[in-house]
DNA sequence: GTGAAAGCGCTAACAA
DNA sequence: TTGTTAGCGCTTTCAC
């Protein structure tokens, strides 16, 4: 080990001493020495509600500017055990959604004191190894809004590395989620839809593998059988603006009467599914064709579609889920809960009267 | 400190054992002490490179398998001096085209053996405290897509703290840069638009603080004049769709002759110009009114935009970007580079012959 | 309130 | 090839 300008302070044994070298980053020892006092004292100053003397503390400080020092966090986590980092796990393909949330748990994260070690994960292999990565970053925990199997969330919790979950979740396992619910908003739309006379719909998916998807396709045919609208046609598409459209010709193709109404799991299908009636198929939006779909992100919103749709506190959930996260690090062994939030429709203009 | 249970290993002093109680995670000292070897050995093994002979190496994994070890990053980090973390600065709000970039950015830092460190980053101070934190972190890279002003960038410097800017740079200071320069293709773009008869252009620029902005106004400026077509209104936005149809509103409400082509400074503020103009001020667009931009992100293509546009190849910047700073926190002292691609025309749909 | 001392879990120079 | 040893820069008892 070449520069070891320290271990015990003084008496200083100034043949050892390294005199802050340029280019050495200052630590501790080097503030402790400039000040004069000992490094636990500077050590100190930096930890909030140490109990130190206001000289000591201007002491301190003036030499610890003047090195520009600032502690070591790496240090610092390797001691208290805490690293203050927390892995966010996003898919980066598909939806556009996510980015809104992933910036916006960013932000808070670093409010509060955390920092966001982000990780893209595309499927199950990338979970594995992600999941490791973090474990080998010593992460406080995980916020995870993309694929996990109940596995490698099982591995997760025997490592004692608190997880929140995304706008998703494992119904036969405990765990910490934060969740938007449409159901109630659904209903209500549902039930426009019936008023404004629609008897036939068509139903746009999304993979299967995902619980989002999962759980919207069930609430809405609920939601359709009670309104006594029928579902004629039912397609599977991966969440992309492409699928959609590729989603209305696929409708079109099928047997069955017409749909009057286009249900789509997400807006960025809905969007493909409009551009497609209108450029391709020569259809009028809403006139000819309702669409209706979920999320409420915010191009759904532009003046070419202005989706009716049900849209995501995306801010809150986001919000949530980093005091929940931060809750579980402070409390590990605190019970799990579920915050649900209800959704809220934006009322856009992409539903009118069928046609008959 | 409660549970050491290390520290020299044989003569095993039985009474300072730690049995791997409940929770504890593995360190390398109970590898060790499993498979019967010294803890340096267990170290190497994990070390690709070292020389070690398969023997020890299938006792030790065999341990570490057992134990469910996974060497401590950030303890490895505190003697390499080397956090293998890499601090990714990006601008939260405006401009959906960041996500696009970000999420690459981090899958070739996780090819690369780094990890992204996100923070958000909208203001001066942002970037100042961010700058701070990642120093904390003790962060080997950052890579730098928003606001940084020149004494932040200085200070990095002095730290010794390898910088790449993304899409912007100091012309006055030495720095490693990826960047796009679409001159040549809008060049060749404005040439067409001169050729369709455009006369009189306007132009929708962006926050003056911001240097894509600034350059792309400047050789849309000197592309036009070479083509003898004059720009006879000119109003700022802030990149958002927003911005972009309060942009066209301003333009219209502006003296002088009505222009037939809008130049956009990117894509955002170009789709909210189209919709206002389609469905505020009831042009056909391209028929009465042409549009270009910059960026060419995914949605600029949707049917209902179908933009003509430079599209930036955001792909081989984000591959290039993460070269560069592996490159440059393998080699601090290695010179600056800057790394220009060219951008690409997309045909889209949005121009055509000026109305006379 | 302050300083001395003991590590957190790891790597790497050195010796064997 | 393997083990011993000395730290990386910090926090945290424990005396004083």
């Amino acid at each position: 080990m070449a520069n070891n300008p320290h271990k015990k302070n003084p008496p200083e044994d100034e043949s050892k001493v390294i005199p802050l070298i340029k280019g050495r980053r200052a630590t501790s020892y080097d503030v402790a020495r400039l000040a004069g006092v000992s490094q636990s004292a500077v050590s100190r100053c930096f930890k909030p509600g140490s109990s130190i003397s206001g000289k000591m503390r201007e002491r301190v400080m003036k030499a610890a500017k003047e090195l520009e020092y600032q502690p070591n966090a790496i240090a610092r986590g390797l001691i208290t055990q805490r690293s203050n980092l927390v892995a966010v796990l996003v898919s980066g393909r598909l939806n556009l959604y996510y980015p809104e949330a992933l910036f916006k748990i960013t932000e808070e994260l670093s409010a509060a004191g955390l920092r966001a070690l982000l990780f893209t994960v595309e499927n199950e292999e990338d979970a594995e190894t992600v999941i490791e990565q973090a474990w080998q970053f010593q992460v406080d925990g995980v916020i995870s809004a993309s694929h996990m199997t109940q596995e490698q969330y099982q591995l997760l919790e025997k490592r004692k590395i608190p997880v929140v979950f995304f706008n998703r979740y494992f119904a036969d396992h405990p765990n910490t989620v934060v969740y938007c619910d449409p159901s109630e908003q659904l209903e209500s739309l549902v039930a426009q839809l019936a008023e404004l006379r629609h008897k036939k719909a068509a139903l746009i998916s999304g993979p299967v593998e995902n619980m989002v998807n999962r759980e919207r396709v069930r609430m809405t045919k609920d939601a359709l059988a009670r309104s006594g609208i029928q579902i004629t046609a039912e397609t599977q598409g991966d969440f992309s603006y492409e699928s959609g459209a590729a989603g209305l010709q696929s409708i079109k193709q099928q047997d069955g009467d017409e749909p009057t109404v286009i249900i789509c799991v997400n807006d960025m299908m809905a969007m493909g599914c409009m551009d497609e009636a209108r450029s391709v198929l020569g259809l009028k939006v809403p006139e000819d064709l309702s669409i209706i779909s979920f999320d409420g992100i915010g191009m759904s919103q532009f003046s070419s579609y202005e989706l009716t749709t049900i849209r995501q506190p995306i801010g809150r959930m986001s919000e949530a889920a980093v005091r929940m996260i931060s809750d579980r690090v402070e409390h590990p062994e605190q019970s799990h809960e579920k915050r649900v939030f209800e959704g809220a429709v934006i009322p856009g203009g992409s539903i009118a009267r069928a046609r008959t």
